[in-house]
DNA sequence: ATTATCTATAGATCTATAGATAATGC
DNA sequence: ATTATCTATAGATCTATAGATAATGC
């Protein structure tokens, strides 16, 4: 049965959040439109309703997550406000971050099924990871602006790097070790 | 037709190889029986003949994958032998690894895959990545052999997280910034 | 009258298997 | 006789669409 206009929007803000928590917990190709409308609560049918194509959802549920992740950051970063590039770097390295991907870092989770996407999601990437560098380079260390950007940048692969590969090993032992050590050397590592 | 026992052998390596090399290029799911069987000249019913399923394919092909990087890791190291940390992560960060997944290092194209499969896959990965950590450690800068194996987890989750964002995004200005940097904090950031 | 949603299904694709075929190797 | 490979297909799943339904909003 129809519902009003209304309805209908938040229907539409539903499935993109929906899709946005599957996407990371099974990958792009790993969860179909009938799932992720059954997770919002509606039926399959409707989804060509709200969106073109799966791709189309892919890109929006993307830029919708790479969205939250900044106001995320800006808002750890404020409420740490001397110590932001060290707030940040622990936070993300974290187990309580590593265990649920589903609403963690999206370029941890779906970097690589990025990388196999149209220019599209290239694009939605490149522009959803620079204001996370940005941020990063405002607190990060270093005496020159340039000195800065390089450690953001160079932070930033530590971070992605380092939750990807404690994800994707077995023994749990490694993986503690990996976000440690990851952040024992960008935080702790500040000093030269 | 049925063919030697040699041959058969043969066969079951142009599988594995075949398949190491698509599954990087496109996911564990991105890639079906029928197509891994074409790319090893042979038809899609006989692959039941040498595996018991594609999630066995799946964990032979990490293996097989793993083992190969390890030792071409060896050998760049054994070639620069007065400078392997610098050589291993300046090859790693290169454009031609970049542009080039199917050949290159399982973890930033396959991490995440893993990290959605079975512990089969896990304890592979695992057993793959230690000897990584253990190579890079061997020449990585520190006094102690602690902080030589912090640098060495640290280093590693550099490499994969550059490679991942690098292929990630769409901008190429920014995927250089991102190899290049990378490779220069680890790299000459080593005199601490 | 318009339109958001639902039911049902077409068409494509994917894993796995069954049975036939033909060359090897005891 | 054994067995590696091939042909053909069952059964499941996935994207996308067509047509029906029913509530909204002019």
């Amino acid at each position: 049965m129809r519902v009003s206009r209304e309805k209908a929007a938040a229907h539409r803000e539903r499935i993109i959040e929906a899709a946005g928590a599957l996407f990371r917990e099974k990958g792009f190709g790993g969860i179909g439109v009938a799932d992720i409308m059954k997770a919002a609560d509606l039926t399959h049918g409707g989804f060509y309703g709200h969106f073109a194509s799966k791709d189309d959802l892919v890109a929006e549920a993307c830029q919708r997550v790479m969205a939250l992740a900044i106001a995320s950051w800006e808002k750890t970063a404020a409420r740490e406000p001397d110590d932001a590039f060290g707030a940040l770097l622990t936070r993300y390295l974290s187990p309580r971050h590593r265990d649920d991907p589903a609403r963690g870092c999206v370029f941890a989770a779906l970097g690589a099924d990025a990388a196999r996407s149209g220019p599209l999601v290239h694009d939605a990437f490149a522009e959803g990871l620079e204001p996370l560098i940005a941020l990063l380079a405002e607190s990060a260390p270093g005496s020159s602006k340039t000195a800065r950007r390089r450690k953001a940048v160079a932070a930033m692969s530590g971070l992605v790097g380092a939750l990807l590969l404690a994800r994707a090993i077995g023994k749990r032992e490694l993986s503690d070790e990996i976000l440690d050590a990851t952040r024992r050397e960008l935080v702790d590592g500040r000093g030269r």
